[in-house]
RNA sequence: GUGGUUGUAGCUCAAUUGGUUAGAGCGCUGGUCUGUGGCACCAGAGGCUGGGGGUUCAAGUCCCCUCAGCCACCCCA
């Protein structure tokens, strides 16, 4: 770390796997998150927002010990009081606890809630994973029913196919509960021993570590052996093969199609019973938009009371890729209703006045700050896309009469300036002739 | 964390076997049009070729290191 006695200044950027949301990007990140307001509450679901940190064995005991995120991937630091925090990698940890800290259990059940925030996972990154990335997603505490398990899959699925999402792949599992889980891991387990050597490094760690990730392996090999394996779906007790049963049916009764994979292992340990997950086949490895899950045991292994609950997270930078993948434009420009522009520069003052006027009354209305010429200013307006424009003259201020010029039709008419708020709220309400 | 690949104006890309002041289109600013936009034409601004070191008479071009993006693995949103 030699200080090279250097009298270059230091380029900055932003660290590695973040980014800057520029106004463009700004505009349908916030587009995304207005859209699940509407739609998330509409479901019934309130909105909750919890710290950026947490301690950091919050997340330690709820992902898992043997999860990547918790092995490798959490941003954790030493405030100055010594506390070990950490930046939140996922929320599900983070709504429970403040479900279980504020007694939410006395509220009405299911509890419902969403949110929206940027997580942190240090990782290396690559198009669709980053560093900080934005999530938004929902948790329904309370209910052991399968329909509210069909409920949250049914708004994570209409919501993406609000914003225009047409090619979604909806894969739906199950990790069964207590009673079967860990049976059916042991079996598993002893069915692949055998063949392990034969098996890649990674599904021999896997086998250790935690079997049932043996399903993700991409290995061919893997592969083969893997497919003559039990399946959980095969090995569920009574109850769990019925849970599953009914939010199939749930999810078939809001019309929406999915594919039964008995495959589809989720990587948090907390998980029990229902899993899913929506991809989109355009985007490449991190082709996950959004997953989720059941998780019935965690509430009450925080210290809470017993709650069976279920949630999903969805990344929404992965929404914007397969969004751009699909080709749909997300139309969020922002232009103003007129432009205020001056002929004299010594008319700009009462230009201002003008301006500000326009805008107290609700307008949205733009003005030129750079001198430019008469014509410049009409150029300018037309790039900011404004509908109209007002010229203000010499021969204006002093007849008190200005032109209201449309920008589409070219058309231009005289009206007093103190009705010019008025005159353009009218003009805008007129049917546009093509 | 592992392997691979890329890195030239704001953006998309050029630059003969290493060879003089690194170019184009789009975008930006202004002008032609001195009180009127879109089109066209003209002009201008904008780069220590991601950063550092090395080889060479000479490096955007070759070598090493480093940073960052991307592709896949791992894992996950």
């Amino acid at each position: 770390m030699a200080n090279k006695p250097d009298n270059k200044r230091k380029k900055y950027r932003a660290p590695r796997g973040t980014s800057d949301y520029l106004p463009k990007r700004a505009a349908q990140l916030h587009y995304l998150d207005s859209q699940a307001a509407e739609i998330f509450e509409r479901y019934g679901y309130r909105r909750i927002i919890t710290p950026t940190f947490e301690d950091t064995d919050l997340f330690s005991r709820s992902i898992g010990e043997s999860s990547d995120i918790v092995r490798k991937e959490m941003y954790t630091f030493n405030d100055k009081a010594g506390r070990s925090l950490t930046l939140r990698p996922e929320a599900t940890a983070p709504v429970v606890r403040a479900y279980i800290e504020h007694k939410l259990h006395s509220e009405i059940k299911p509890v419902k809630l969403y949110y929206i925030g940027s997580m942190f996972r240090y990782e290396r990154p690559q198009a669709g994973r980053y560093r900080e990335f934005w999530q938004l997603g929902v948790e329904a505490l309370g209910s052991p029913k399968p329909l509210i398990d069909a409920e949250v899959i049914v708004l994570l699925v209409d919501y993406l196919k609000s914003l225009a999402l047409n090619d979604l792949v909806l894969h739906i599992g199950s990790m069964g509960d207590d009673k079967c889980r860990l049976p059916y891991t042991k079996k598993l387990r002893q069915e692949l021993e055998p063949k392990a050597e034969a098996m890649c490094p990674d599904c021999q760690q896997r086998l250790k570590l935690n079997p049932l990730r043996v399903f993700d392996c991409k290995n061919k090999v893997c592969r083969a052996i893997i497919a003559e394996a039990p399946k959980i779906t095969d090995n569920l007790c009574d109850e769990c093969a019925n849970h599953l049963v009914q939010v199939e049916k749930g999810i078939i009764g809001a019309g929406i199609k999915y594919q039964l994979d008995p495959t589809l292992v989720r990587g948090f340990d907390y998980y029990t019973r229902t899993t899913f997950e929506v991809r989109s086949p355009l985007l490449g490895a991190q082709s996950a938009l959004g997953g989720g899950g059941r998780y019935d045991n965690l509430i009450a292994e925080y210290g809470g009371p017993a709650t069976p609950a279920i949630g999903f997270a969805l990344g929404m930078e992965r929404v914007l890729l397969a969004l751009e993948a699909e080709q749909v434009k997300l139309d969020i420009e922002i232009s103003p209703d007129l432009f205020v522009a001056v002929v004299d520069n010594t008319d700009r003052p009462e230009a201002f006045r003008i301006l500000t006027d326009l805008r107290r009354y609700g307008l949205a209305a733009e003005m030129d700050y750079m001198a430019r010429s008469l014509r410049s200013q009409m150029k300018l307006a037309d790039k900011l896309g404004s509908e109209f424009v007002i010229i203000l003259g010499p021969d204006e201020l002093k007849s008190g009469r200005v032109a209201i010029k449309n920008m589409a039709t070219g058309a231009e008419r005289k009206v007093s300036l103190d009705q010019i708020a008025d005159s353009i709220k009218n003009l805008k309400s007129e049917p546009k002739g093509e």
